[in-house]
DNA sequence: GAAGCGTATTCCTTGCGGAGAATACGGTTG
DNA sequence: CAACCGTATTCTCCGCAAGGAATACGCTTC
């Protein structure tokens, strides 16, 4: 069943986290460090779990790896996407999440264009 | 996170299917193996996993166990519960299960109006 | 109270996932 | 090409969960 492997996608808070910032639109590693105060192999691990279960892709730009969600998720992965957003409602957690990736936002700006990067400035929001 | 044990009780088939039935009404260990095809150790360990997270609740009459989901589901639960419902249409696995329930459900009327059992007799569906 | 039924709990083996440390990799910059 | 950055992959340890076999439990019946 591909149910279950979605359920064992969404069994952990690392990735049940990693998963609804995604919902906000593509995002690179180091944001996810920052965004989630978790240490980089942590981060990385997980992705790598989500990514070979297909929950989502991946694209390399420089030495930056943008993460996303798929273009088209399976009608049980939208489903459970959308059902993980409303429960996230209210809990203080993703919140801060949300909160800190506002705040990063602005120095990512051309990831979410699609650009390729034009400073090799830093990438954690500082 | 609350959520995350509920993910951790549906990232497995059984249980998929314990709660998929379950939605239908209460039910006892041997109806759900006669539903499931799977013996009693894995029926029944698979429902301790559940109620030991409060997914399901358990109700003794006389020989039997009836389980239950629970009657005030947190709002994470329902939702999720709803979303499994949803991503369960069309599944055949699933379908079949609902199957076999209706032809077995006529068997155990009492269970739903939660009489005490009459007659002793059978309780597997045949 | 002995036998029977339905259900739960051991015990064991096996495999997978999580965490951290160290290291390897690919790409960019001078 | 050397140094550096961001990211990925080892490796090892540990805990938990799944499965099956055997057994224990609670309740009913005779």
């Amino acid at each position: 069943m591909e149910l279950v492997k979605i359920y064992e996608c969404l069994c952990d808070p690392t990735r049940l986290r990693l998963l609804h910032v995604l919902a906000q639109g593509p995002v690179c590693v180091c944001h996810f460090q920052a965004v989630l105060g978790e240490p980089q192999v942590k981060i990385s691990k997980h992705l790598a779990y989500l990514r070979a279960r297909g929950l989502v892709g991946s694209e390399r730009q420089g030495n930056w790896v943008i993460y996303a969600l798929p273009a088209k998720p399976s009608r049980e992965l939208q489903a459970n996407l959308a059902c993980l957003q409303d429960c996230a409602r209210g809990n203080p957690v993703f919140k801060r999440d949300l909160a800190r990736l506002k705040q990063i936002e602005p120095s990512c700006a051309w990831v979410r264009a699609g650009e390729p990067q034009k400073a090799p400035g830093q990438c954690r929001g500082g």
